[in-house]
DNA sequence: CACCAGGGTACCT
DNA sequence: AGGTACCATGGT
């Protein structure tokens, strides 16, 4: 389980400063400093856009990139601390966001009460950009599971399939996400060992793909988003869903726009009302009410409506 | 204990 | 094009 959001924030009110560099001690290259503004690492860190983050005693630990990383956001600043000698921290920065400016983001958004109220609850919850093949094989193993249950699945594959990691003395230890080629060589019951169920065949045939060379996920990043859309559609267990998923999460394609249960919900309760409306006509409303950074619109909707979900549930 | 979970697919009309 | 059963597992 996930812990407490309870920091609460006053430190974004104001301003609208442009990230600044970084500060490290010159002789201690495990850690580093970041200042930041409208940032909420907790918002962000478990928002259902990734599943490899833990939250123990106020501090977050996760994997970026291959390395142990911990996270702690105290006043203005994330402090970030690893387990080996870091020289040059753009890839830490570049998977958090912190250079986007999160206002100008905002002030694309049609000015509606539901969004207002659920910009306000999460204001500082930052998209990631993530790895392409761990995000594109977490959200193929997300189809009907809770969150929690997507989080034990992939922490399972991890450790069974995944490289350990170093980490800092007297921390756990620490697994890689398995790649496409360590995936593609294991059995399908291999797989349904890590809880997947019926994934597992889905799972198995897209990493054997990737693998292989039909789909190269790095070249995606250089096309337009309809046409890597269609490309990531073409593999096992990814539909329309799911590959939105990857392109906000992991390429960064702020247009997509992810229709699952929850913001099919939240739409429903407040830009419809009335007559059920029907899917496809959700996807239009979407895509042409939200801007062009609809895909921040509906991880704030989402995040809040899940929110209101869990206090309403622990009343 | 029912009900449901960040869906996709095959198959139906 | 639009609806439906089925898939496996476990949290709430």
């Amino acid at each position: 389980l996930t812990g407490d959001a309870s920091e609460t924030s006053a430190w974004f009110a104001g301003f609208n400063c442009s990230h600044t560099a970084a500060s490290s001690d010159m002789n201690d290259n495990h850690q580093v400093t970041f200042p930041v503004r409208d940032y909420d690492l907790d918002a962000t860190l478990d928002c259902g856009q990734s599943f490899r983050w833990r939250k123990t005693g106020g501090v977050w630990r996760g994997i970026v990139a291959g390395r142990w990383v911990e996270l702690q956001h105290t006043g203005g600043s994330i402090a970030a601390r690893t387990a080996e000698p870091v020289d040059d921290w753009r890839w830490l920065e570049e998977y958090l966001q912190l250079q986007i400016d999160i206002a100008a983001v905002f002030a694309t958004f049609p000015n509606d009460e539901p969004l207002r109220r659920a910009v306000d609850e999460c204001r500082g919850l930052r998209l990631l950009k993530q790895d392409h093949w761990e995000c594109l094989a977490s959200f193929i193993l997300s189809s009907t599971k809770q969150i929690v249950q997507i989080q034990q699945i992939v922490a399972l594959l991890c450790e069974r399939h995944g490289n350990a990691i170093p980490t800092p003395g007297g921390e756990a230890h620490a697994f890689s996400f398995p790649t496409p080629s360590q995936l593609a060589a294991l059995s399908e019951s291999d797989l349904r060992a890590c809880k997947m169920g019926f994934r597992a065949p889905y799972l198995l045939a897209t990493a054997r793909k990737i693998a292989g060379g039909d789909l190269n996920l790095e070249r995606l990043r250089t096309v337009p988003v309809e046409q890597a859309r269609e490309q990531l559609i073409q593999l096992p267990g990814v539909g329309e869903k799911i590959a939105n998923c990857v392109l906000l999460y992991s390429y960064g394609f702020q247009t997509a726009f992810p229709l699952d249960v929850w913001v099919i919900r939240a739409l429903r309760e407040f830009y419809f009302k009335r007559p059920k409306p029907t899917l496809a006509r959700m996807k239009r409303f979407s895509a042409e009410y939200f801007g062009p950074h609809s895909g921040y619109a509906q991880q704030y909707l989402f995040h809040w409506i899940r929110t209101r979900q869990r206090k309403a549930a622990s009343r």
